[in-house]
RNA sequence: GGUGGGGUUCCGGAGCGGUCAAACGGGGCAGACUGUAAAUCUGCUGGCUACGCCUUCGAAGGUUCGAUCCCUUCCCCCACCA
């Protein structure tokens, strides 16, 4: 079987190791597994990264275990935080917990007879503790004075918002984690983004100290864009798994808009296209950079993978329609399809026709105020059905409603906004 | 607890009685160029019923024709001392 650890270095996947031995432990098949916060109801790009560990180990035929932090996320993870966190309710937990557990079931194979995955919940074993149970039983093996070494600590401290006892106790959570899923299926090694390696050698310290036995750990780099900032965000905004958050459309885009500098690395961290290819790839940048043929097969591999053939398709041709200049013959049936998941407003007729197009721009949330709107149409960024309206003050026409039903207001070259008349 | 220095628009940071919706930088947005890239250049960056009006400079009061700027009290930071 080939050899996990080297897959994930050349892959740009490895960022750190517990010891050496991993490298020998993969011959064999290993459980491994990784946790997943449920901090928000749908897993983001960010996320995609451990999932693509965890799918490379799979591959290599290693069981997968996936943790949905339903316990956890009751206490928040202080890793890579600057500040205290606000608690999620039990109630948002649990439907965050849904929401993961949906995600995940789409990108890992359940099914495989060699190395099948498997989803857990820690709240399943954590709950069963009482406060005092969990002190004897785990808080006796950890000392003070290590859990004040970990940089998640450590930072927190330093900084002007010091740490609450409850966010100070994660770390002996999620080493009991990595502990029970060693007892309960053999599982020996956990992976993370390098902002776990305190929680990850919590668990392997534990388990040594108590079952006199090796576990590993393997961190991977937290995924940056050229400029040094945290990927996946977009305008702000995160770039999510799930549809409901961000339409495929957003999605591909988001990829297809990756600058050169950072798409080799991208395709490697989120496709399992070869090497070989992705040197195909590399000299197609070099002689012709205007086709941007590593750019679409980033944006297509990932979007398949995360929605779908279907959901490719819906982006492609929202893609089509949109940097395809003018409308034309759309129906109100074809960008209704295109602009599914867009965030549109639906306002009565009367609130439409003779109404200042900067009011629906408001009205529609492409802009916060109608001063922006006058700003942007001053700068010639305002479209309306993708044709450029250099006064927004003059009031919507029928004419301007597609089908009678809608009509398309956009910002610059990439920020659309759907009125739909209902 | 004492002394000194501060809290300004998204952030940093000028302003220190009218010419202040507030310099400058960053960030953000838009435009040009290009390849839905990068770099570069340009414009915009409180709101509105918009050549004018309204709400902003930690909070509340006060002095003044007029206050971000002066005074009082309060809240919060930072530095040094104890």
């Amino acid at each position: 079987m080939p050899n996990v650890v080297d897959i994930l270095k050349a892959r740009g996947l490895f960022q750190d190791i517990t010891s050496p031995d991993l490298v020998r432990v993969v011959e064999q098949p290993t459980p491994v597994y990784a946790g997943f916060d449920p901090t928000s109801s749908s897993l983001q790009v960010g996320n995609f990264v451990t999932i693509m560990g965890l799918a490379h180990f799979q591959r290599c035929g290693h069981p997968v275990i996936a943790l949905v932090g339903g316990a956890t996320g009751l206490i928040g993870d202080p890793s890579g935080k600057s500040a205290e966190r606000n608690l999620l309710s039990a109630e948002d937990v649990e439907r965050n917990v849904e929401g993961i557990r949906e995600n995940l079931s789409r990108f890992l194979d359940f099914d495989s007879k060699i190395a099948p995955a498997r989803l857990v919940n820690n709240n399943d074993w954590m709950k069963e503790f009482s406060f005092i149970g969990f002190l004897r039983d785990v808080g006796k093996y950890f000392r003070v004075g290590a859990m004040l070494d970990k940089e998640s600590v450590k930072a927190r401290l330093e900084g002007e918002f010091g740490m609450s006892f409850c966010e100070f106790s994660y770390q002996l959570l999620q080493a009991y984690d990595f502990l029970h899923l060693r007892d309960t299926y053999g599982c020996r090694i956990q992976i993370g983004g390098s902002d776990q390696w305190g929680n990850i050698t919590a668990g392997t310290e534990l388990i040594r100290r108590l079952r006199s036995e090796e576990a590993y750990g393997l961190t991977f780099p937290i995924l940056c864009d050229s400029s040094g900032k945290k990927f996946g965000k977009s305008a702000g905004n995160s770039i999510y798994l799930d549809e409901r958050r961000t339409s495929c459309y957003d999605f591909y885009q988001f990829f297809l808009r990756t600058e050169d500098g950072d798409v080799l690395r991208l395709l490697r961290v989120f496709t399992f296209l070869p090497e070989e290819e992705l040197q195909a790839l590399e000299a197609s940048m070099r002689t012709e950079p205007e086709k941007r043929v590593a750019q679409h097969r980033l944006a297509e591999t990932i979007t398949r993978t995360v929605h779908g053939e279907a959901g490719l398709r819906k982006a492609l041709a929202a893609s089509e329609v949109l940097f395809g200049g003018s409308f034309g013959d759309l129906t109100a049936d074809d960008l209704e399809g295109i602009f599914a998941n867009v965030p549109s407003a639906v306002l009565p007729q009367d609130r439409v026709l003779g109404v200042p197009l900067a009011d629906l721009a408001v009205a529609a949330g492409l802009c916060t105020s109608k001063g922006e709107v006058r700003r942007l149409a001053a700068n010639g960024g305002f479209y309306v059905n993708n044709v450029k309206v250099a006064d927004p003050l003059i009031p919507a026409t029928a004419d301007q409603v597609i089908g009678g039903r809608m009509l398309v207001l956009r910002s610059g070259r990439k920020s659309y906004r759907l009125v739909k008349i209902g």
